[in-house]
DNA sequence: CTCGTTAATATTGAATTCATAATTAATTTT
DNA sequence: AAAATTAATTATGAATTCAATATTAACGAG
């Protein structure tokens, strides 16, 4: 049932542009050359300018006219729009699950969920992350709505640079680990109301995790370093 | 206050072939001729084609590689996902506007509720119709949520053409004016929990109205006449 | 030396051109 | 005549070219 994806070369190339965007190798507010790109993925700019405008509409990128393009600055503003609308989505995400979720794909989020209070108790907070990232993708694809899942991932592509971030306090953490033993327990009743306010409440879904990982980008505006102001 | 916009070519190429789509000009399934497309706007493909990149990051289109571009099928899942989709953003509008709303602001939709009662009292549903997009858009604007508003003017981009559908019966009607009322009180009592619900919850976020019209084109794959199914 | 003006350069925007894949038309074979 | 194969046409994908705008560098006046 997995999608096939169709490469094109604009395609391709946003993805790439994507990744140095993600890993901080294109900075927010600085010029994006094309020449640059261009020779770097070894393409001409009619594909790359093709990237250029698909990454604009998706919200990574800012096209001034006449005057090139540059990777968006996640201000404390736009990460915090962005958070509250993914909690939204999120909360959506859990009702809808409760309602088209099976035994089975519960059971597999059960499994999961236990191996993510695992490392949650081991304080191995990488090994933590990517399995609470599986859950709330697994609930996102029992929510059966591909609408929502295109948006929710177009958001989190966004705000990727800032989120997970490494630092972590051990309150916040319990917070969310009780979070999700809710969760759990409501998708196992199918409580669609109750897992949906949990969901919009989740830890994760706030704005406080991001904040203290000191990586908003509130600068002065002109240069890219992406500096603190939280 | 108002934004700048930016006019590119490839921006006012993509705005109208918005327009055919949304006015059945292009219809669902059906090859888009990029040579057609470019004699009628005066164009070359260049611009066209980055307006059709553009597009199908919106969901407006489908590009099938080598195989050109078409509008997307409005299936009634796909409808469904997307109003079950902006019913969760509505909710998020009201919640957010709550909040950040002037009393300004809310005698203003104060003054256009009671003009769309008289629409309503009036029988005249074009102008009812027109009234109610503006109180939703005035919550959505008192959000602040800037990114909210981009993604559910997408959203409703999407679906314009089953939208506002010219049949309704008066059952739905008085039903809709009732939740209008119940908004408003919310809104003047900043009860940002309530207008929640009632957003989530409004008749016009549900598929029933758009179901209703006939419009969903659910038809056989490959020709483009958006034959019922509902 | 600084500010403002003009010329040179570089970059972007859009049309054109070339290459490749898909579709249609023509031809052949059974 | 119908199906299959091949040739011709058309459409798409991507590189190149040309034009317009912005940026930088050079120059000159105060």
């Amino acid at each position: 049932m997995t999608k096939i994806l169709q490469r094109n070369l604009y395609r391709e190339v946003a993805d790439r542009i994507g990744d140095l965007i993600e890993h901080g190798e294109l900075s927010p507010g600085e010029r994006i050359s094309e020449k640059q790109l261009c020779e770097k993925f070894g393409v001409s700019r009619t594909p790359l300018r093709e990237a250029l405008k698909v990454l604009a509409t998706e919200g990574l990128i800012e096209l001034l006219p006449n005057r090139g393009a540059r990777v968006v600055r996640l201000t404390f503003k736009k990460v915090k729009d962005t958070y509250d609308l993914m909690a939204a989505l999120e909360g959506l995400s859990g009702e809808l699950a409760c309602q088209h979720i099976t035994d089975k794909e519960i059971s597999t989020i059960r499994t999961l969920h236990n191996s993510m209070l695992e490392h949650y108790h081991q304080h191995d907070l990488k090994a933590y992350f990517e399995l609470n990232r599986q859950i709330h993708e697994s609930i996102l694809a029992a929510s059966q709505n591909e609408v929502l899942q295109e948006m929710y991932s177009n958001l989190s592509q966004r705000v990727k640079r800032v989120r997970y971030s490494k630092k972590m306090t051990q309150a916040f953490w319990d917070q969310a680990v009780k979070d999700h033993e809710n969760m759990i327990n409501a998708l196992e009743k199918r409580d669609s109301q109750l897992l949906g306010q949990i969901l919009r409440d989740h830890l994760c879904n706030k704005l406080e995790v991001a904040t203290l990982a000191g990586v908003i980008e509130d600068g002065a505006p002109g240069e890219g370093h992406g500096i603190v102001n939280a």
